[in-house]
DNA sequence: ATATCTGTTATATATTAACTATAACAAATA
DNA sequence: TATTTGTTATAGTTAATATATAACAGATAT
């Protein structure tokens, strides 16, 4: 898988590499159990320092969406990831201050899920509906 | 209409109160042609630095939400907010990789549609369906 | 007109976040 | 044994955040 970092915009470049990573899994291009590249192996490609991609790391383990042991490298695992009322909640606070912005905007609450189904629809094609 | 900082979470506070504003706006709790208090007084309400007021008022009037004029003060000016083509733009961006972060924890389409509309309807009861 | 309040701008300082640079360690592997 | 792994420690730089004073010009009210 391809990363690339932008180092123009103001989006930090740990949160650049632990989005298109997240977006990776969700898209299936990573999928359940692939390896992924060591941390200096990462670090190297992108042109990053090391501890940047361990700090990725680090929080992608620390949130479930990966494992990480000595040797034998890092992997992906999603098995720990729920969509219970904890994570819905956390969901909830990150999107509603869109949501605001949005409707400030005049956005239709119809206009408003179409645009966010064409992007489900868009990382997730084999989902259905 | 009362504002609340966290002081504890890492949010910083400039953006606390930015969102709580447009957050204000989209609810009607901050009709258009409002007035919003000056910049030291309102530093002085929450308890923090005129400085930090006045980043969150020139952002709001950078982005379209508010007017400034000398003396007669802070507006709600929502005439210039629009969703056209840019807009809808810088919101995917935004949501994107929240979509991918429900993905991985196993959120259909379906579950993030309702969850999404409750906050719709929640920020905004007036709209209907 | 004088005093006051407004947004705006400038300068300075402290704290934290983000990123990088070396270095070292123990565990696992070839 | 040599190498690669994740992990941790230390140190440095740059940028973002927040605060503290200060000053200015425009607008308002007394």
């Amino acid at each position: 898988m391809l990363l690339k970092i932008n180092f123009s915009i103001d989006k930090p470049i740990y949160q650049q590499v632990k989005e298109q990573i997240i977006e990776g899994i969700a898209s299936g291009k990573l999928e359940n159990g692939e390896s992924l590249p060591s941390i200096r192996q990462l670090a190297t490609d992108i042109g990053i320092n090391m501890h940047t991609v361990n700090k990725v790391y680090a929080q992608l383990k620390n949130e479930g969406y990966i494992s990480i042991h000595k040797r034998s490298g890092v992997m992906v695992n999603t098995v720990n990831l729920q969509s219970g009322k904890k994570y819905v909640e956390e969901l909830e606070e990150k999107i509603k201050p869109i949501i605001a912005e949005s409707i400030c905007h005049g956005l239709t609450k119809e206009r408003f899920k179409e645009i966010t189904s064409a992007l489900f629809q868009h990382l997730h094609p084999e989902l259905a509906s």
